[in-house]
DNA sequence: CATCAGGACACAG
DNA sequence: CTGTGTCCTGAT
């Protein structure tokens, strides 16, 4: 590994908002070295981040390289971020400027979108620890090593030669017919997915969503997670419970609550969405009755 | 041994 | 559009 450097030294950055970032069910690919360190691949790339004195140091795999650039874009750590903070209505919505505050610094990774359509197809009924043995079971035994026990994601083509089977094999259960199908449609039309980078929200949600074992919330955390789009707004049992309990929604159906997220947190909903789920999952929304 | 999980899908009513 | 059973598997 390279030597430790400082990433950035932002004034709201947190050990907490860091650790939710990278271990709070966005991201199946890092794993804590310490109680304040973390490592972790994408595309290929291995990296360790650091939190200390309200900095985040970083350093890289000698062999398996990441640019300086890369990991702050893949972070979100510039003044975009801030800029979507602000836009969010925090200055008349108090459950979410409390959410906002008890997590400083957590943000949307941006991550690559053929990883996030895998991990996501894992995740149904799925708790966190179990999606990320699943996928690091398919990432140790078809994909390539990146170093001691890290394994890079094997593609969507080499998926598409493994038997469900397989698959099943690798704790993936009834999620072992999703993977191999979509992975047949991705080989038969090889620029799916750069259609979805490229479409605007609602043409790559659709897209996504044709896809078998793709229905709207995974085609929700595929696109926010992995396909720059801030607008998607998964709704899942956590954020849904929020929207009941704070927003007094729970007699909405799921596509009212999507509308209602929209028109109230707007373009940058789906950072709002991960600043209410993570503190509901963490119970760090006070209850001011 | 029964039930439930951070869903999707097929099929009622 | 709402409700229900089914699908794998591990945890409780």
């Amino acid at each position: 590994m390279s030597p430790w450097k400082e990433l950035i030294q932002a004034k709201n950055l947190s050990l907490l908002g860091l650790r939710e970032t990278l271990e709070g069910g966005q991201s199946f690919s890092w794993n804590a070295t310490s109680a304040f360190s973390w490592i972790g691949s994408f595309e290929s790339k291995v990296v360790e981040l650091k939190f200390s004195q309200k900095i985040i140091f970083w350093r890289t795999s000698l062999i398996h390289q990441a640019e300086e650039s890369q990991v702050l874009d893949y972070l979100w750590l510039d003044q975009s971020y801030e800029d979507a903070i602000d836009n969010l209505p925090w200055r008349s919505d108090l459950v979410l400027a409390q959410c906002i505050k008890s997590l400083p610094g957590l943000t949307i990774l941006n991550q690559p979108l053929e990883e996030m359509l895998f991990y996501f197809l894992l995740s149904s009924a799925k708790s966190i620890p179990q999606i990320k043995e699943a996928g690091y079971l398919v990432c140790k035994n078809y994909g390539v090593s990146l170093g001691k026990d890290l394994w890079g994601f094997p593609g969507w083509k080499k998926l598409a030669d493994i038997e469900e089977e397989e698959l099943r094999k690798l704790k993936l259960g009834y999620r072992a017919k999703y993977v191999h199908q979509v992975a047949q449609e991705l080989r038969n039309d090889s620029e799916f997915l750069s259609r979805v980078l490229n479409a605007d929200y609602e043409n790559a949600h659709s897209l996504l969503t044709s896809l078998p074992g793709v229905g709207p919330k995974i085609a929700d955390c595929t696109l926010l997670f992995g396909g720059k789009k801030p607008q998607a707004f998964p709704i899942d049992t956590w954020i849904s419970k929020t929207l009941d309990t704070h927003y007094k929604l729970s007699s909405l159906n799921l596509a009212q609550k999507v509308l209602f997220a929209r028109a109230h947190f707007g373009k940058f909903c789906g950072l709002a969405q991960q600043f209410l789920f993570s503190a509901e999952r963490l119970g760090l929304i006070e209850n001011r009755e």
